[in-house]
RNA sequence: GCGUUCGUAGCUCAGCUGGAUAGAGCGACGGACUUCGAAUCCGUAGGUCGGGGGUUCGACUCCCUCCGGACGCACCA
């Protein structure tokens, strides 16, 4: 579709340029110059193009340069025909012709992939827990959010590789440690039958408790991390068998949810770089030193204060480490973008660090890109750690996943799913991906626990229904079952309205693909497939496919409910959504 | 106070680089299953697009201003 609309821009700027010509008015408008749009109905035509931006510099009025237009094009070889609706120019395609193109192309396993990014190397960093407690729903969000976003990329063409900086040190990790030493009693995850990043979040909770027991533990949190930083022995030993247990159930979550990682960095091993960086910074002059001895850079190119690099004492910041590792990250893996997915409340820091990391010289600085996503609130307001408000990521896909199997239960369909657990841990983490991702992430979004337990409407489940229902009609008609046995795939049959309606929409889709690419947004890809889930609905509710009475148009209809179905497999894939033969 | 960002139907969200009567879902009300799986479909009600200016042939979209919310403005991460 997009190649057609490209011609047409091309053809409409020259007979404009024509136009003008024998006016005798100065007007040579480039293919870039024409608007174009999609017409609000289909009767309208396909492709729309408005006039009005052309009618002071011809004197004309938008319609008549419509009409004028239309005229000059008639002897043109175009895909399509031009009408002049209005002041519009539109085009009406051949429907058939596209409908035989889509048909075959959409059922090829790479349809809604493009080589746009091919050659392009980027690095993609998201999730990084900290190892003090499992993961929440504003992690399920960055996380759904990075590998949607990573997947989309993959499909644009580019080279990714998926990163996770796990927050493994620091002063909270401490207290979770202080807590267990105080009342752990050595017990392990195992004893107490429990997911072993819950265990060791428990403690971190219990540190308040511990906090009224006891008004040091602030201050022994504290003594416990420079014990660490001096590498103490036993300190060392019990840090690292709880951060074990916190990553290791970690990992089982995104396990759960389908989210992979190529390579972990942890910070522990690199929270000391940085620092011979910022020296090399204070030799070439784009740092300074304060009169206290801190190493500090002067932000008024980007109108804001002064900001510390390196303490007085020589000890390096959060700022000093992300310098370090975005320099040590490009040696690794010398990628042309690294996208940080990362929630909105550290814009200021990527700002300074982007900057900073231009300043000392770095070329490839100015391709960062922070992908700043909005918190997930509730209905009540923010989740609050203290209030006990988080909403745990294992505990939600839990009772999602519980609510799907009643679901199946209650229609009597255990039998014609096979695995009917499995299918509802898959229904779970389609209802929380596609409500996480149908949301631009920009913005801050509301969780509400009654909604997301709707598997009807605008949801994931929606759209998993019809991937299913389409795949049970194909397993039908494999067992030859069905009018379309021996019918003649014609491409003529789907010209009509209804069918077109999803052709376009089947067309729509790598546009969708690309867009989502091009502006790191998932939610384009959701909504295109919610939309064609929805047309398609319309569509077999309204047209007999297998009871089809005509060999041909039931042969016709099906080609086209397959087309449907890839699309769906594929863009389901993209934001992380499990397509389900059957549920 | 300064900066960033958001404010669209009762609720949750769309609205493509400004373009043809502002769209969905949920909720409300009313319909549709002896036919391909009703986790479905159809219809009705519901919006001065936060307010006010401006640019434009045309503004939900761009600019200014005011109001309201969120988040930042650490030698914490």
């Amino acid at each position: 579709m997009k190649h057609i609309r490209e011609q047409w821009k091309v053809l409409l700027a020259g007979a404009i340029g024509q136009l003008a010509r024998e006016k005798g008015v100065e007007l040579s408008p480039a293919a870039a110059d024409i608007v174009v749009e999609t017409p609000p109905k289909p009767e309208l035509g396909d492709i729309g193009f408005p006039m009005f931006s052309f009618s002071k510099a011809l004197r004309m009025g938008p319609p008549q340069i419509a009409l004028a237009l239309v005229e000059r094009l008639a002897g043109a070889t175009a895909p399509g025909t031009a009408k002049a609706v209005g002041p519009y120019l539109n085009v009406f395609v051949d429907r058939a012709a596209l409908a035989k193109v889509l048909i075959e192309e959409a059922r090829k396993p790479g349809y809604g992939s493009s080589a746009s990014l091919s050659g392009t190397k980027i690095m993609m960093e998201f999730s990084s827990p900290n190892t003090n407690k499992p993961l929440h729903l504003g992690h399920l969000r960055n996380d759904v959010l990075g590998e949607s976003v990573s997947r989309i990329l993959r499909a644009n063409g580019a080279e990714l590789l998926k990163i996770n900086l796990v927050n493994d040190r620091g002063v909270h990790i401490c207290k979770s440690m202080l807590s267990y030493m105080v009342y752990g009693g050595g017990r392990t995850p195992a004893d107490e039958g429990k997911k072993s990043d819950h265990f060791v979040g428990d403690y971190y909770v219990k540190f308040n408790e511990l906090k009224k027991e006891d008004e040091k533990a602030e201050e022994k949190a504290q003594d416990l991390l420079v014990k660490w930083e001096a590498g103490d022995p036993a300190v060392l030993k019990l840090w690292k068998t709880m951060n074990e247990w916190a990553v290791g159930g970690i990992k089982k979550t995104y396990e759960r949810t389908g989210i992979s990682f190529d390579k972990y960095y942890y910070e522990s091993q690199i929270y000391l770089t940085g620092k011979e960086e910022v020296q090399k910074g204070l030799a070439s002059g784009a740092f300074f030193k304060a009169e206290d001895g801190s190493v500090r850079i002067d932000l008024s190119p980007l109108g804001l204060e002064e900001k510390v690099l390196l303490r007085k004492d020589g000890t390096s910041i959060y700022m000093t480490q992300d310098i370090g590792l975005a320099i040590h990250r490009h040696d690794d893996w010398p990628f042309d973008r690294l996208v940080y997915v990362v929630a909105n409340e550290q814009q200021y820091h990527f700002k300074v660090l982007f900057h900073i990391l231009e300043r000392l010289g770095y070329g490839w600085a100015k391709n960062l890109y922070h992908l700043s996503y909005g918190l997930v609130n509730l209905p009540e307001g923010r989740m609050k750690t203290r209030e006990g408000t988080v909403v745990d990521a294992d505990a939600l896909l839990d009772s999602l996943r519980d609510l799907a199997l009643e679901e199946i239960q209650a229609k009597g369909r255990e039998e014609a799913v096979g695995d009917a657990a499995d299918i509802a841990e898959k229904i779970a983490l389609g209802a929380v991906h596609y409500y996480l991702i149908q949301a631009t992430p920009a913005k801050d979004m509301i969780f509400n626990p009654k909604d997301s337990l709707s598997f009807n409407g605008d949801t994931g489940p929606y759209i998993q229904y019809m991937g299913a229902r389409i795949s049970s009609m194909l397993r039908k008609h494999e067992k030859g079952e069905g009018n379309a046995q021996g019918g003649t795939v014609r491409p003529e049959l789907l010209a009509g309205d209804a069918e077109w309606e999803l052709v376009r929409r089947i067309a729509a889709y790598p546009e969708a693909v690309e867009q989502a690419g091009a502006e790191y947004n998932p939610a384009f890809v959701a909504a295109q497939l919610y939309d064609l889930a929805a047309a398609f609905s319309k569509f077999y509710h309204d047209n007999p496919i297998l009871n089809c009475e005509d060999k041909d148009t039931a042969a016709t209809r099906l080609a086209l409910a397959a087309a449907v179905k890839a699309v769906l497999e594929h863009g389901l894939f993209l934001t992380c959504i499990p397509f389900l033969e059957a549920m």
